[in-house]
DNA sequence: TTGTATGCGTTATCAT
DNA sequence: ATGATAACGCATACAA
């Protein structure tokens, strides 16, 4: 391996030269810095990042915790995380958690064993106390999800708002019996679309029915979608309209129509959340609302870093970025008036 | 920062001891390696691994360059990396490369920089010359994907064995009119599917016609799969079977199938390849090959780190792990006898 | 503008 | 069994 040192003989200058020419410093002669990057050259010489991060006391790493990347909901917020961080020169160590809160917190402990600079959580569990400890002490920004108390910065979108116009769009379209499929995890965002679906039913002065409202796993798998769909289809009257708390689930519930013999959306409106690839590959194409996934990646990367480098200045604390309700073929009026 | 130095001042050692007590050595006697654990505790001493990893001139850290998360036949892959790495206490750099051999050269640049000790390749470019030089300088193994005249381990399944079986199990079923969609790139999969599907085609006396063989782009993308389909469903006479590369192709298939009021398998047998997650989300389910993913990614990660830690002594050079045809339901006998 | 010397937090060699 | 000390490769305060 070649070093500073022998770069610095080569080309015979002092490794403080070397060092200085190789960090841009302006107090270094363009002639020398001239000749100590032919040295460079010849030597083909590569600086050790590791030696100057433990110098420099950082590692240029940041750590990005996900339940897992098979859904392509954390696949597209990971790639904008990443498209970011290589424009900013960072690296980003990809850490699937499974959900588990003991892995999530053996990678946090890199933070302490300055093996990264800071993380960005994906979704993370808060009842254990570690998340507060390590907010205090470490940089991190939480993405999509947030633990409401806890003063880490935030980025995603609002999840009550959107709910609300979702259920108000199925509403305007004229249905009243509009079941709902959430998921038995405390996430946030399942938490707020449940309270925006209930918010909105009331306000129209509907009475939400327990029936009405069933849940899906805490991952959103498609065979617990399936499950809800066929208790709440074989519910009499029938709901005319399924909110699902992820797009598959709503594919969950077309596939379990389809099986009845029901067509959707003459017979059923049903429609998802998150606006991921599968959406509209098959008919009908899924009336959803849309997150902007890669953007709330990037800012992520954007806060974190401003937290890293001006101190723990932080411009706010929650980050609203913003969804759009994505009318396709899903949702129609229902067919016939309905009593309720 | 409390440092191994205070440990030992405040066990009364000296820090030779502390950090034998840290790596476990039997030199160190149980009494004072119990004085030092306890010190350790009571300061709540973290090692600094960058700094441990500068001495031992290792970084505990290895690539996995994929030129996307999106795919879940990535994710499945780099999970497989994911899960294998944590357990061998390793990290990993997932680069999302963009399919860009530019990307490709500054991640694996960070080979050459110490701040990873491997790499894994899921598809990357070789006509620069770079690779090959990588290849010999630093620790790589190719994984799915693989340059055939590169000195470096492999894993994968067997392309061309399984179009065979795929496409002599449509024979069987009594198609003759086989139509196939590639796609637009050089991977060796993609060549030997190609290469597999034209010989067996041969071996049953069937002359390969060029009509029948289309080509989706490069990233297998629904879109390029849909303008694929139209043409080849516009053939007269029509083919009976259409063999796709992939599985997402397939999908885009039987969508045009559908636009066209065609029935799948009643009218057109379909079959993808690698059976990913939305292959039995909706009817017809996927015939299609399954891969063995999430072990792929396991083995590549086994095979790395057996050439980092024993030398270079790499158990084979190509190692092919076994796939399986998968039949479903988007296969099924031609409706009425043929005429070539 | 450049060089010298020290330290970053470890591990490892050589004593004792 | 333990301690003193020299690396590891680089950045930087201070001198010149």
């Amino acid at each position: 391996m070649v070093t500073i040192e022998q770069v610095a003989q080569h080309a015979g200058v002092s490794v403080a030269t070397v060092s200085r020419t190789l960090n841009n410093s302006p107090a270094v002669k363009a002639a020398t810095a001239q000749r100590v990057r032919q040295a460079i050259e010849e030597l083909r010489y590569v600086p050790n990042q590791p030696a100057r991060n433990l110098r420099r006391n950082e590692s240029q790493v940041i750590l990005a915790l996900a339940p897992n990347f098979s859904n392509p909901y954390y696949s597209r917020i990971l790639t904008g995380i990443g498209d970011r961080a290589w424009e900013l020169e960072y690296s980003v160590l990809v850490c699937n958690t499974l959900g588990h809160a003991n892995s999530e917190l053996r990678f946090l402990k890199m933070l302490e064993s300055h093996q990264a600079d800071g993380a960005i959580l994906l979704g993370c569990h808060w009842d254990y106390g570690w998340l507060a400890r390590f907010a205090q002490q470490s940089h991190i920004v939480q993405c999509c999800e947030y633990v409401p108390d806890l003063a880490c910065p935030s980025v995603s979108i609002d999840n009550y708002a959107a709910t609300r116009e979702m259920v108000a769009y199925l509403q305007g379209l004229g249905h009243s019996r509009i079941a709902m499929i959430g998921a038995d995890n405390q996430y946030i965002s399942t938490r707020l679309r449940r309270q925006g679906y209930l918010d909105i039913l009331a306000e129209a002065g509907l009475e939400p029915r327990a029936e009405l409202y069933r849940l899906a796993d805490a991952e959103y798998s498609f065979a617990s979608g399936l499950a809800a769909a066929q208790e709440l289809l074989a519910e009499t009257p029938r709901p005319t309209a399924i909110f699902c708390v992820s797009d598959i689930l709503a594919l969950s519930v077309i596939s379990a129509a389809q099986e009845l013999g029901l067509d959707v959306p003459g017979d059923l409106t049903v429609t998802g959340f998150d606006d991921v690839d599968y959406t509209t590959i098959v008919h009908p194409y899924l009336t959803t609302v849309s997150q902007p996934c890669h953007e709330m990646g990037r800012r992520s990367v954007d806060l974190l870093l401003d937290g890293l480098q001006n101190g723990k200045a932080v411009p706010s604390e929650r980050t609203f970025l913003p969804h759009r309700l994505m009318k396709r073929e899903s949702a129609a009026p229902p067919k016939f008036a309905e009593t309720i």
